[in-house]
DNA sequence: GTCTGATATCTTGATATCAAGATGTTTGGA
DNA sequence: TCCAAACATCTTGATATCAAGATATCAGAC
């Protein structure tokens, strides 16, 4: 018995007519992913860190040196509006942790950069990070978590997340 | 090849010594939420009404006649703070979808009620979200859904989702 | 009966986010 | 060459959210 099982329960006495098997998915879905984002965030505060400054740093960290993308890019590699990112930078930017620059070749263009301090922050951030993560899952059988990662896998298909090759 | 593929083939090249499959699970989990959110929006603006705005009025329907919660209630039911219960009960209130009033034996209390016009918008907008819902399922396999149900059930449970009985 | 602590709700101030549009730059065609 | 459309980024205004604290009410100990 869980949160959804409950909610489940009420919807079959209120509505017994409706199907609500898809909400037995999806709602467990959004509160899981509620739920785990809290647990990573107590992580990232105890590092200073908010999520989307981590977030950030490491979409940057991972690029590969020398460690730059364009707002654009981090649009895309962060499923946020260029406004947003356009503040998040600022952010990162009056922390020291990421430098802005305009592109020489195409001035329509910023090159955001880690800093040496940035990217000491996020590796420091990470390594607590990916501890985190691993706790989470800890509890969960060598089958369970492959079935979550199967299922996840499917949804990631059926919700068009596939790339080029 | 899907997102999370490509983001941990970078961590690989860039970082080998990581142990990077606690991510590839929940990367997945809280990128899939997200796109499913935005499926769920979507519905919910063509019924003219915002996601969290759905989310209140389905409470105080589950909740059974005469559809109605406190504030403190509500915060527990969809995991936000009070001061957001208030915004968010004022905002349904000018709508016309809650009333809200004072409980008579404890004056502390304050109950909020779905209004016949809230349930009737409730209403329309629950029948194309659940289409929704099962629409954006249809495309897993019986042995997919059953897998990513099996899954998100045991991180519940490592998640401390569970209740009494 | 009267405090004191607990409880329920609301207020305040800060901030992250988005949608829409403004600004500046490049590109391709006439 | 010049202009229009495309493009990249930033700005503006609105709003949903939270943390922390304020206010009002109740319950229990004495």
């Amino acid at each position: 018995m869980d949160t959804l099982d409950r909610i489940l329960g009420e919807w079959e006495r209120e509505r017994p007519d409706l199907d609500v098997s898809a909400l037995a998915v999806i709602g467990r879905l959004s509160r899981y992913a509620d739920l785990v984002q809290a647990r990573l965030d107590a992580v990232f505060a105890e590092h200073g860190l908010q999520s989307w400054e981590f977030d950030v740093l490491s979409a940057l960290r991972r690029a590969g040196d020398p460690y730059e993308l364009t707002p654009g890019e981090l649009d895309r590699a962060l499923l946020i509006t260029s406004g947003t990112t356009t503040h998040r930078v600022q952010r990162l930017e009056s922390r020291g942790f990421v430098t802005r620059r305009r592109d020489e070749d195409d001035r329509r263009v910023v090159r955001v950069r880690l800093t040496v301090t940035g990217r000491a922050a996020h590796e420091a951030a990470h390594a607590a990070h990916a501890d985190n993560e691993t706790r989470i899952l800890a509890g969960l059988s060598e089958g369970e978590r492959a079935e979550l990662l199967g299922g996840l896998k499917a949804l990631g298909r059926v919700l068009g997340d596939t790339l080029p090759d």
